[in-house]
DNA sequence: TGACAAATGCAACAAAGTTGCATTATCATT
DNA sequence: AATGATAATGCAACTTTGTTGCATTTGTCA
């Protein structure tokens, strides 16, 4: 977990954040985790790891990175929020397991959503300043399962 | 909020459900709601409308109702579930203002999705059985507030 | 009408997230 | 290095959304 140190205090300094115990491990777990984290996936996993971080401090800081735009919230069907790094280079979406809840990224060409963003502009007059897409279904290894 | 009776009546035949007071209500205030509705604005309503129902009631039909196919959930970036008649003929998307939480309906091209649903299915082995689109801005009365 | 499954209501519970407030830590400036 | 402004923290109590178990009632069909 060691490598992101750097990674993070670049980020820090990008965004003017002081550099506080929460904020790092929170940035350095969601830095190594390659999927989605809830905000009790995250309490956990520092509860795991032996890390005294409060709950409140959590929920505040992970509304204060949205707000700085380093990380974004994402539901996938549960009645969570799921945070990740955002990677505003590489916007990706996500397809979730029915039964058994993994999750995979997926690329999805983009040009098709935009000009739907631009039809809802002309014809609503709404501006689109983000977008959600996820897909449901089930994994290979579920569907086998199911049809046993 | 009469006029819906005999669809009401035409759906609980199809799919040979007993015609209860909270299913029956629950139907006509989805039908009439030209948007999703939470279970919170639902008991609201009801309690409004001075409908003595109960909340573990509630919610317990609009699980049932899912099951059968006749409402979806759906999320629109709070914390709440949202549902709406299903309408299989016409699968629609939303555009939600994140100032003022208006909702409207958007229709999108449907292909594009399917084909990246195809790509899903070959790439990773995941088999898609349903997908969730919505986008969220302002809109135009939001921006107009928001630009002074 | 009577049987039986389906639906209901209640109270207690659970999970996710929020608020107010007094205290503490960080960091730029001296 | 000391200082002071501002940001972050921790705690306890609370809110919202949704769930569960269980005893009772209701709707439907033979």
């Amino acid at each position: 977990m060691k490598q992101y140190t750097e990674t993070i205090q670049s980020i820090l300094r990008e965004h003017k954040l002081r550099k506080t115990k929460t904020r790092f491990l929170l940035l350095e777990l969601l830095l190594q985790s390659g999927e989605p984290s809830s905000a009790s996936d995250i309490l956990c996993d520092f509860l795991r790891m032996r890390k005294s971080v409060n709950k409140t401090t959590v929920y505040r800081e992970l509304d204060h990175l949205i707000r700085e735009g380093i990380i974004t919230s994402l539901h996938l069907g549960d009645r969570k929020q799921y945070y990740e790094i955002a990677n505003r280079s590489h916007h990706h979406h996500h397809l979730i397991c029915l039964q058994c809840k993994q999750i995979e990224d997926i690329d999805v060409n983009e040009t098709k959503l935009l000009s739907e963003e631009e039809k809802a502009r002309c014809e609503k007059g709404f501006v689109i300043l983000r977008h959600s897409l996820e897909f449901f279904g089930l994994c290979k290894k579920c569907q086998i399962i199911e049809s046993v």
